[in-house]
RNA sequence: GGAUGGGUGGCCGAGUCUGGUUGAAGGCGGUGGUCUCGAAAACCACUGUGGAGUAACCCUCCACCGGAGGUUCGAAUCCUCUCCCAUCCGCCA
């Protein structure tokens, strides 16, 4: 969420950030509202500073036994008069509340303008495509033929969309959820979180998947709980409506989640494999930070991610999003892109952004520079570290030998086991 | 699910029965000062947030005692709804 005053004054960067994001919400009607709403309060506050100084004269006067009919006739209009336009400026300021949430975040002045991911920017790269004397397999053919993968029997148990891993799959997600937290808890500094799954509408506001993408999200029927689209959403709403001392800044904390996504508009993309499902599980970096130090801290959270991909020895590049990729929150992006050789491209394994205080305006999140110092809002960042379900589906593929086995790379040895080759079983 | 007790400023904690200078006693913490070679202690002063007006971080006014409504000239205090926490009982992995 944009500060009011910040729009009020800058109303062409709200509407430049809305072309390059290519968002929309009614600027020109939130600016007549907030006109609007400024004659409204003068005229009911100057009336309650009225009915303030007259209560209190009646107060006295009873006190003294005298009479106050007459004040008290002339306060039941001024109290009637003031009902109604109280009435007026909160209509005024819901819908003004209504457009701000609309709002995007302003882009950084680094970022580059640019539509779709054709205009991301490459920063980096690291390793090289693997060479195949053979036609490399796809993740799902090869997890169905090794028997760790199993995609009709999820279908069977509850629909399109679902994972079922087994044997060495089903070990090799938990082995990487643990190699990813130990990494990051470990080398990296962070605090480990075990968040709950579901969280009600405020920390969905809180962290902007509501109220615009209320699509994207699956809620509980009958209940007023939603599941986690990620690990971002319960764990940024740990501080909300809090003040953090200035000390404490930056609190790094790294989770595991499993994320759910409706995936609405989505219909007919990635409808195989692990890379675009319903329920995923993700390990995720947050950050909360101070103003000053967030450009920086972007980058730390992007090599602390990148960290986890080059000890696997999976080839990855980084992308700058542009503006147009940026999503509704976030005013620089870095999406880590993994090579998958049955793509024959890269694709989105991590995805790191600095919010700056649009997260923290809107969910409360503010800290005390110094004692005794005024408080403001803290910056948040956050990022995958990364995405589990999608590295699987890189190690399968990039890790695939001749005759369709997988030989796991041996940094996992001590979370997958000593035998790091997936084989075929011959049973069924 | 049933019963009871609670939610007040950065923190603790009065006030609620008996509505009226209560933005809210007192304490802690914080800031500034006196004292001191310096520090501690003691003492003194200051110390919430948001909004409107304004060139303005001076000032004036308005709002805020979990949240939302209501009664009233006037609500932290009375009424209704709701959320959360604690304890006990029941149920349960």
């Amino acid at each position: 969420m944009l500060d009011l005053k910040f729009v009020r004054e800058n109303p062409q960067l709200v509407e430049e950030a809305m072309r390059n994001k290519g968002e929309e919400a009614d600027l020109e009607e939130f600016l007549r509202l907030d006109e609007k709403r400024r004659s409204l309060l003068a005229k009911v506050e100057a009336l309650k500073n009225k009915r303030n100084t007259v209560s209190r004269q009646i107060g006295e006067l009873k006190r003294k036994g005298q009479d106050a009919q007459e004040l008290l006739a002339q306060m039941k209009e001024v109290a009637e008069e003031i009902r109604l336009i109280d009435g007026a400026v909160r209509e005024v300021e819901d819908k003004m509340q209504a457009i701000l949430y609309y709002f995007p975040n302003i882009p950084d002045e680094d970022v580059p303008v640019g539509k779709d991911e054709n205009d991301n920017v490459q920063v980096r790269s690291f390793g090289r495509p693997p060479e195949f004397s053979f036609t490399p397999k796809a993740h799902w053919e090869l997890g169905e033929s090794l028997g760790i993968l199993d995609f009709p029997a999820a279908g069977k148990i509850t629909g399109t969309r679902f994972a079922l891993y087994r044997g060495a799959g089903a070990r090799l997600e938990r082995a990487l959820i643990n190699f990813m937290l130990d990494l990051h808890t470990k080398e990296h500094g962070y605090t480990e979180i075990f968040p709950p799954f579901l969280v009600h509408r405020h920390s969905m506001i809180g962290t902007g998947q509501l109220p615009k993408f209320a699509e994207d999200a699956f809620k509980v029927e009958g209940t007023d709980y939603y599941l986690i689209p990620t690990a971002e959403v319960p764990v940024t709403n740990l501080h909300r409506e809090e003040i953090l001392p200035g000390e404490a800044l930056p609190i790094k904390y790294v989770a595991y989640s499993a994320c759910f996504r409706a995936e609405a508009g989505a219909h007919g993309r990635d409808t195989r494999g692990l890379i675009r499902q319903h329920q995923f599980n993700k390990v995720e970096l947050v950050k909360f930070v101070k103003p000053e130090d967030s450009s920086r801290e972007l980058e730390l959270l992007v090599a602390d991610a990148e960290k986890v991909l080059q000890l696997l020895g999976l080839p990855y590049r980084v992308m700058l999003m542009c503006t147009g990729e940026l999503g509704f929150a976030a005013a620089k992006k870095y999406d880590l892109e993994v090579w998958m050789p049955a793509y024959n491209t890269y694709r989105e394994i991590s995805s790191c952004s600095n919010f700056r205080d649009f997260q923290a305006r809107r969910a409360g999140i503010r800290y005390r520079p110094d004692r005794g110092s005024k408080a403001s809002y803290v910056h948040t960042l956050n990022g995958s570290g990364v995405a589990i379900g999608r590295t699987v589906a890189a190690l399968l593929e990039n890790y695939q030998q001749p005759d369709g086995s997988v030989l796991l790379p041996e940094v996992l040895a001590p979370y997958f086991g000593d035998d790091l080759l997936i084989k075929a079983l011959s049973k069924r």
